[in-house]
DNA sequence: TAACCATTTAACCTAACGTTAACAAAAATG
DNA sequence: CATTTTTGTTAACGTTAGGTTAAATGGTTA
């Protein structure tokens, strides 16, 4: 089959370093650009569309970090891996507000780069299988404008949706009758699966419900330990 | 989230080696069987239903290759690791032969093995979700949805079942009128064939037979010994 | 700074689930 | 036909997931 290679925009000062992780995944069939600063990775980023982004933290004029924030300004769903020297806490946390990926610290084996790349590949493009670009939904007697987070019912004055709570039923729409896995929207909008994420997103359940009890064909079901549905009953009069 | 932990068999018969192994697993979420050599493996493998195999090549009585060869014969699809203190071209084409996943050679960084663990894993599930499996069958008047957990009976509402109902009839359903092995459904969904699951089966088996008694047509029957027979006669006005 | 809003965290409660025990019935065994 | 093994059924129990409300946090804006 023809596959064509993925595309890694690799961002590294250090010029011996740098070539050599190139030429490493250059021979484990990657098509590497490497970028010497913050600057040049995001020209670079804005030419070419790259398929994973891997960011040393550290470097001169602008950090990994800043870098990441402007390549996630232009693509919210592309990976990026960071390369750090230090474990220290807040860099960690800086990372994840960014939408880190994945994390390294060097040294690293070459090997587990090249397993954290993979895997993450793969988790992204089976996820992106959701991805979808619809963004109104009729919903029973509700419709939805999830670009302007309105939810309107019938006649009424559109109700606010705050951003997670639009997300979450949008989320719920796409998979309309069907199951929306709790993993799903978790990784999709908490971008974090954890105890606590997991019991945010339950309010929020609780929140749209409260909005959506006007509807009596509509509801939103458990299916334990599984996920939620969003059911849309037949209107009896069709 | 309900989120069971892989089932790894680990065969390795220097003992110090094969608990610190175990337990460097262990500690990274996932259950490890220990075995000493590959008659004890083999044995184990039949008991329980693991997700994969990590092999030392280099054992007394049974060889590894030998011991993955009838692992293979029972599971062509579970991947296999093997350990192996040489690196030697002919051990290495033997494995491939028996299907082998990934190899390493000892001694190996930890993490390596990790990462690789992960990233069969990740690819076998991805795997597996285009190999269709069949989530929806008809039962007589009853109708089986297996990915949303409801059964429905005619037009009446759906009855939701429970993650370990809706496996077992589902696989009771696999094999409509034909013989549904005990051992198969416990080490399938218990994961392992011992008699306390046993007896919880049977337990699932009455609830299953509560549901089903709405329809003549259907039934469970018991094997004495053997398992049990979702037979669904026919319908006497077709 | 105060006031506001979205979101997270905490606390507490209920429902769902699976296992186990206990006892009954049926089938096999010898 | 007595005994053992397997299966059937019910109920109690402990654990975890989910539901709900309110308070805490944190960022933004006036």
């Amino acid at each position: 089959m023809e596959t064509v290679n993925k595309k890694i925009l690799l961002v590294e000062d250090d010029p011996n370093f740098g070539v050599v992780l190139k030429d490493y995944l250059g021979m484990n069939d990657f098509d590497v650009t490497l970028a010497k600063n913050g600057m040049e990775g995001f020209e670079k980023f804005r030419k070419e569309n790259f398929d994973l982004c891997i960011l040393d933290v550290m470097m001169p004029y602008k950090d990994g970090f800043t870098l990441a924030k402007e390549i996630r300004e232009k693509d919210e769903n592309i990976p990026i891996i960071f390369l750090t020297a230090k474990t220290m806490k807040e860099d960690v946390l800086k990372g994840y507000k960014v939408g880190a990926d994945d994390y390294l610290n060097k040294p690293f084996d070459s090997e587990v780069l090249l397993f954290k790349i993979k895997a993450i590949l793969q988790r992204k493009s089976t996820e992106s299988l959701a991805d979808s670009k619809q963004f109104e939904f009729q919903i029973g007697n509700f419709h939805l404008n999830s670009k302007l987070r309105f939810l309107t019912y019938k006649e009424e004055e559109p109700i606010k949706l705050s951003p997670k709570e639009n997300e979450l039923l949008r989320l719920l729409a796409l998979h309309e009758n069907d199951l929306m896995p709790r993993e799903l929207a978790l990784t999709k909008i908490w971008r974090d699966d954890n105890y606590f994420t997991s019991r945010s997103m339950d309010v929020y359940i609780a929140k749209l419900r409260k909005y959506l009890k006007k509807d009596d064909l509509v509801e939103i079901l458990n299916i334990h330990g599984e996920g939620f549905r969003l059911v849309v009953k037949e209107d009896a009069d069709r």
